[in-house]
DNA sequence: GGGTAATTGTCAAAAAAATAACTTGACAAA
DNA sequence: TTTGTCAAGTTATTTTTTTGACAATTACCC
């Protein structure tokens, strides 16, 4: 499959480009000029540019890109029209938070279940929450695609193996340590303590 | 001031340095190589000493770095060797997580109180919620220095403002907005939605 | 103590990313 | 038609970041 190799930069951009030109959508605006763009994520016409040349580029020269198609040539990079479904692996504080994420629904992701090693609750947000033990006939059985790893740093690297175990393909991680994984599956990370880290050293500078 | 300016990509670096170092301080080892510790974070020596040599380097040649050293200047380097007073303003779903998060107490901030605009709960993990409406009283009585924004996006900017407004210089935001801020407030997002879609494109490239 | 191996700090080269410059096609107005 | 303007797509340049190389220094062994 000769498909070219996309930058960590640019892929990190992408959602950036996506959230501007749904917000443009619903304002019902029609098109949009890379300088305008760029200027409404504080980067340059040129950078807005070669982002989407990387795509094969969905504009019009002379008159800008129009807004609908970027959008969903967008939701198609990025992977918005595909359906997902979703489990939770940790139902402590960070995992009841996720359960009530709005964010999934809102990008076609579905949560079908929490899973704990001693669940305290059986149910978050509707969701019913199932003792670890349960998880791989679980999975097996519900076209499970995507796991969320919210459990303490401890239980994170035996999690994130018996999830690849299992057949899933795609982590996100909230867990604060770097997983070892093989090169085929997809995972994000959330570092909680390194962005807090990161907001410290730079409160310090600042206050220089 | 003559500080020279450390790049983005360094900053982002630092967290992962101390963690790494702190690890091998509590497993009691006494030195480590650049060798050794960027095998660990999965870099190359070479940039760990280039990284270090910013900062002033404080390994010995030929011996490599002592591990309480680096953890102590790292420690300085990120204050973390200072105080911060931090408030939550939101007390929803990420609020309420954030009021249970242990890395603040771990890296020594300490989370004074809550606000939100309509308080459904007056207390978080022993943590008292206020309404927002006593916001400027209390951080301006209780030396606040950092403040966290886990509100709904469409709050998120009004907040910073108030925020800004009262002298808070550092700004930890969970809502899914770039902030128009001044240029001395330090900020750092964590943006959920964003990483979900970095994953959604992971998911969709390697699954081709 | 002298020789050898280890390892830093720093400089220079290479690679990657961002920015700027240029070329071309599309459209509107004359 | 023709022409001027706008803005995309593309190429070139600059800047930033990473990697590689090596002299200088130190620990350790005999």
């Amino acid at each position: 499959m000769g498909k070219k190799i996309i930058s960590e930069a640019v892929v990190k951009r992408l959602p950036k480009y996506y959230r501007a030109v749904k917000h443009l959508s619903e304002q019902n605006v029609e098109k949009i000029s890379s300088k305008h763009l760029a200027e409404l994520l504080g980067i340059t016409a040129s950078q807005v540019r070669q982002d989407f040349c990387n795509f094969g580029g969905f504009g019009q020269q002379g008159y800008g890109y129009d807004v609908e198609k970027l959008k969903s040539e967008l939701a198609t990079i990025i992977g918005l029209d595909e359906q997902y479904n979703v489990v939770i692996v940790g139902a402590g504080n960070i995992g009841r938070a996720l359960g009530g994420y709005q964010g999934f629904e809102k990008y076609g992701f579905k949560v079908q279940a929490m899973f704990d090693t001693n669940p305290i609750v059986d149910n978050v947000n509707g969701i019913k929450v199932y003792n670890m033990s349960q998880f791989g006939e679980y999975v097996q059985t519900h076209k499970t695609d995507m796991a969320v790893i919210a459990t303490p740093k401890a239980a994170a690297q035996s999690v994130a193996d018996t999830i690849i175990a299992n057949g899933i393909k795609s982590i996100w991680n909230f867990a604060p340590i770097d997983l070892r994984i093989p090169d085929d599956i997809a995972i994000e990370n959330i570092s909680m303590s390194e962005s807090l880290l990161v907001l410290s050293y730079r409160a310090k500078i600042k206050n220089k």
